[in-house]
DNA sequence: ATTTAACATCTTGTCTGACAAATTTAGCGC
DNA sequence: GCGCTAAATTTGTCAGACAAGATGTTAAAT
């Protein structure tokens, strides 16, 4: 009789500890794929606690992914949980980029191989627009890394695996938080270019002859050399971002970020 | 004088509207890194919403990793800000799989490549002794999965780069939801063990050799041969997971067409 | 009988007010 | 200044209410 409730332990927070019993139930299959969840009501009485505290939780599974919730419906069981990989950004140094960066390479060079073998014809097109791209933003007097960005962007498309769009973006996404490019460097800019150029060529070769070692080959390379600038002139590269820590008269002025490929 | 508050314009969420409008004032710096931002209160006049509203706004913000707060003290802009990366997991089919295995080969590859490079005396011993547990766990029946895992995570460890065992753990993570493993096939364990064992000590040679191409081709062998062996015997290794579609109520829902490759 | 429209009910989203718990700040004695 | 206590502040939780949509039922119309 006094079992209704499962009792609440109390402990750090009450809302983390009714997201994570309720992710185990669901995880436990006590409801399936789609189905829809208890009213929040009747959780909150299943587990002795408020609304509040409820709509909290679900709040954080709906956060996760873990569930969806339609007004006037209902909380549903997500169709397609899902797995999240959080990274953290911290201050920017040149150490966290170059862990980074050595474990992109791979990857880089995976996608080259592979989209040699498999890019389609539309897809080749691409690339060769966005190599395009980069010489007009760079005689254009831009840095042109949005562009070199499109490249690869372009390439781990051409791979055909969606996984390797979605790593690959993910950790650009980390760079481009953790890094910021000062205005580029003109003369640096100048030694490098033709240099970046006949490397994006050579990959662009052997991924239009579809000639996959070779495609690997020309990625690792450019990808060590781009390694190896940025290991040459950090100091000109990376810039603390300690705008963040100022007041809030920064204004939003976007550093253009990027690095040296 | 009616500009006191920010409009709230009506949409889809009222709770997502401002949460986006927190983030992106986080975003464009209006309060630095471990800042304190306005109380709840405050932010409800702000934003001209109620406290409720700003909870479940700022609830999401923390769940983001973009907040914490503290009872008693306030909400704060976290040290370190996260990106995320969030994978879905589809009904299992094997494509998916192969496709995650395309892109882990190269991970894993590199990996024992820089461990071979980088193992301390204590991790070349702590991959030892994995490579010790899979023998065991096997010899006492049981599928040594786990151990596995723990023998390829011990040399992503040896990389000394944390970026390796994070990707590799989430990738991990999404096949151990993806693919339920059945009891291992008896016959098809005895044929493959041998030949598992002898590519394991190949690499766990390479690396203790220090010869990190030895043991990137070493790697490289091992995952194409394991690749080979799960396209070879799909029916056996796959396994749809139609349990959480059992329980509550199955209605109306399509009837998980088969998905055969 | 089938379709359509109005209605009642249910569920989440938001609002309001209150109290508890923990932290920070202020005050006070010394 | 230092240590202690008390007050003020702030998030966490509770409770009740209404609004906004969605669902299901009933009645009307053809």
């Amino acid at each position: 009789m006094s079992e209704d409730t499962e009792q609440p332990s109390r402990g750090p927070q009450l809302s983390e500890q009714v997201a994570q019993r309720l992710s185990d139930a669901i995880q436990a299959g006590e409801w399936g794929r789609g189905a829809r969840l208890p009213t929040e009501a009747a959780l909150g009485e299943r587990f002795g606690i408020s609304r509040s505290v409820v709509r909290e939780a679900i709040s954080m599974l709906r956060n996760g992914g873990l569930v969806t919730s339609r007004r006037g419906s209902g909380s549903f069981v997500a169709e397609s949980p899902t797995v999240s990989l959080r990274l953290a950004i911290p201050d920017p140094g040149l150490q966290s980029v170059v862990e980074v960066l050595e474990l992109r390479r791979p990857l880089e060079v995976e996608a080259a191989r592979l989209a040699a073998e498999r890019r389609t014809p539309s897809q080749l097109r691409r690339i060769r627009n966005a190599m395009v791209d980069i010489d007009e933003a760079v005689e254009a007097g831009l840095s042109g890394v949005d562009q070199d960005l499109a490249f690869h962007r372009a390439i781990a498309e051409a791979a055909n695996n969606a996984h390797f769009t979605a790593v690959l973006d993910f950790y650009n996404r980390f760079l481009h938080h953790a890094i910021r490019v000062t205005r580029t460097n003109e003369s640096l800019r100048e030694a490098f270019m033709q240099q970046v150029v006949a490397e994006h060529q050579a990959i662009l070769d052997a991924i239009a002859a579809g000639d996959a070692e070779a495609a690997a080959r020309a990625a690792a390379t450019h990808l060590a050399h781009a390694e190896a600038r940025l290991r040459q002139a950090p100091t000109d590269l990376l810039e603390r971002v300690e705008a963040q820590r100022g007041s809030t008269s920064t204004s939003s002025t976007e550093p253009t970020g990027g690095n040296s490929r």
